[in-house]
DNA sequence: TCTGGGGTCCTAGGACCC
DNA sequence: TCTGGGGTCCTAGGACCC
């Protein structure tokens, strides 16, 4: 849009892609520091992460100095900017860390009630708009001291586990453990992109799909799992959104069979109406050692699997524009949409 | 407040099994 | 053919997070 309204004046528009690597490259050094500190980190996302103290701080003015000593150090040694906060369980300490900028601060159980109660529902965790609405709406719930002293039955009754859950994070309730271990078991990826115009033909749809399946195989394959459910979805230009999805008889990691079954699904799915979002989808996934084969399986799988090989090791080596699709050439779509940096990227976990 | 893109989990209904 | 009670799996949609 930008670049639109900007054409008369073109040289003037300063264009300036984002650098997720670069992100990555601090986010990455930070936690290098970090680990001077303790092992016991659990890497939240890319920009958060908790530190376990648990035996190696004896009283609330050590560990304030220790998250002052962290805070100064990221900042000299990296050059960035960093929240502490300091609590006896996530919860409140990811909580606390948004109390201010470049700053430590600490909230305590006993000092919930004085810091956490006063302020509005929405900054809860895991208070989001729709619950915000409800909360307000239909309880007269505005702060968080509202909730945290409201009847849990009620609330259960009426927002099943999401209502006790908040009840509890209300109240400072959280027991969920700093995990050890760093690997977080990825349990599904996708690969989805908005248009700057409508899409009203089947052939376009087919080569966005075959463009976001492209990146999510690669990304699959090197991941090294496989998955054995594939979904689609759809944004038409009122906003209508719907999704349909489909379990494979194998799992696969081959980029056409995503495709294809996307494709598949995408016809049974679409109403002719103008499109401006389309999303692939893999899910239940497995580790690609070993496969299940069933009676049917495709033709010329092995062929498939060696072409993919064969084009992953070309892109990773020259580069995703080395090689692509010829349907592509003259389409004015993207061959090799979307995808996340390289290797590994922080995933969050569940609940904290 | 909404956008865009990456995720996770929960819920409810339906199909099917014993 | 349907009942009752115990399950599982699949699917679509909606909530939340960064």
């Amino acid at each position: 849009m930008a670049r639109q309204k900007c054409a008369n004046v073109g040289e003037k528009l300063i264009l300036v892609p984002p650098r997720y690597d670069l992100y990555l490259q601090c986010s990455n050094a930070m936690i290098e520091l970090l680990k001077e500190y303790t092992p016991f980190i659990q890497r939240y996302s890319v920009d958060e992460c908790f530190l376990d103290f648990t035996n190696a701080v004896d009283s609330y003015s050590e560990a304030l100095a220790l998250g002052h000593r962290i805070k100064d150090r990221i900042k000299k040694e990296l050059g960035f900017c960093v929240s502490v906060g300091i609590s006896s369980n996530k919860l409140l300490a990811k909580t606390c860390s948004e109390f201010g900028k470049d700053s430590v601060h600490t909230l305590y159980p006993f000092e919930v009630e004085e810091k956490m109660w006063p302020l509005p529902i929405e900054d809860l965790f895991m208070v989001g708009r729709k619950t915000k609405a409800k909360l307000i709406n239909n309880f007269g719930i505005n702060t968080i001291g509202d909730l945290a002293n409201f009847n849990v039955d009620l609330l259960k009754y009426k927002l099943k586990s999401h209502g006790e859950l908040i009840w509890q994070y209300a109240n400072g309730i959280e027991t969920s453990e700093v995990r050890k271990s760093n690997f977080i078991e990825m349990k599904g990826m996708g690969n989805s992109t908005t248009s700057s115009w409508n899409i009203e033909d089947e052939k376009e749809a087919r080569l966005f799909i075959l463009s976001l399946s492209e990146t999510l195989g690669m990304r699959l394959r090197n991941s090294h799992n496989l998955c054995s459910l594939v979904a689609i979805s759809i944004r038409y230009s009122d906003f209508r959104g719907c999704s349909k999805q489909r379990k494979l008889a194998s799992t696969t990691n081959v980029t056409s069979t995503i495709a294809e079954t996307a494709f598949t699904l995408f016809k049974e799915l679409w109403d002719g109406m103008p499109i401006r979002h389309i999303g692939v989808s893999i899910s239940h996934l497995s580790k690609d050692e070993y496969t299940q084969l069933t009676l049917f399986d495709e033709k010329n799988i092995e062929k498939k699997k060696n072409l993919d090989k064969a084009l992953d090791e070309i892109r990773y080596k020259f580069g995703n524009k080395a090689i692509v699709r010829s349907c592509f050439l003259e389409s004015g779509i993207r061959p090799m949409m979307g995808g996340i940096g390289d290797d590994d990227y922080p995933v969050m976990s569940s609940i904290l």
